[in-house]
DNA sequence: GCTTTTCCTACCTGCGCGGTAGTATAATAA
DNA sequence: TTATTATACTACCGCGCAGGTAGGAAAAGC
């Protein structure tokens, strides 16, 4: 039940953007640096989180990335998402109505007050509250 | 962050012992049919119950397993522990006292309030909460 | 046109999940 | 005492995916 290393790199450059961006664009490598990530892997995570919106980017000489909205505005839950994919403890939710045995299944309730558990508390804590 | 095949696995032989042994030994091949899963990996699953001393067993003709204590006190969180290892998150909170940057670590704070939240849902619940 | 950056795609590698297989050991029933 | 039915134990295996590396194209500033 491991957040995998997309979640906590992509946090950490939020994180990283929020506190030493201060409306300028910031280069990848001087994220990569102070974080001692390496700098071709977080191009891939944070490719996924301009994707999703969250990043601003200016390439060439003395460009780089800032975000795009202000640190209270960006939901946990939505960067982890973004990068992790589902934040869901199984599969049973999947798909258009979920597992087609959860009605006798006796761990779904379970489950599914284990998912609520975790998105509640993903939802209620933003970037701001990190800083 | 999913929960593996094991722990998932592990609580349904828990349960399907829970509803269908009635203090009687049941054989892991019954609990595989009625579960549909491949019965030789449910052996490895139920060994790691057993050294935990979640079950008792009886080899040879007509043995099985059956729970060791009522269904009310088992708590979930200590059947996944047994069989998926660690629940938490990250690693942050491994080893001895820990991440040794977790004073200075922005996202620290985050994972281990994640941790409790989810502990503390899993240690909510017992067996009998599912029945 | 040179440098510095993002952007994009392809590739690699180890490891752990999710099993399969075979056999030894124990207990019961005939 | 032998056949049958079960657990117990150990070894093995495929393959997907996490966690990267690598190479270059396009954009922007100097």
């Amino acid at each position: 039940m491991k957040i995998s290393t997309k979640g906590r790199y992509a946090l950490a450059v939020m994180i990283d953007l929020a506190l030493n961006s201060h409306g300028n664009f910031i280069s990848l490598k001087s994220i990569a640096a102070r974080q001692d990530i390496s700098n071709k892997y977080l191009e891939q995570i944070v490719a996924m989180l301009n994707k999703a919106g969250y990043l601003e980017t200016a390439r060439g000489n003395s460009g780089g990335y800032r975000l795009a909205k202000a640190p209270e505005d960006y939901v946990i839950g939505d960067i982890l998402r973004a990068t992790e994919g589902d934040m869901a403890p199984t599969n049973c939710f999947a798909g258009e109505d979920g597992c087609e045995k959860k009605n006798d299944c006796k761990s779904y309730a379970l489950w599914k007050g284990l998912d609520d558990v975790i998105n509640d508390y993903l939802n209620s804590k933003t970037l701001a509250d990190l800083l």
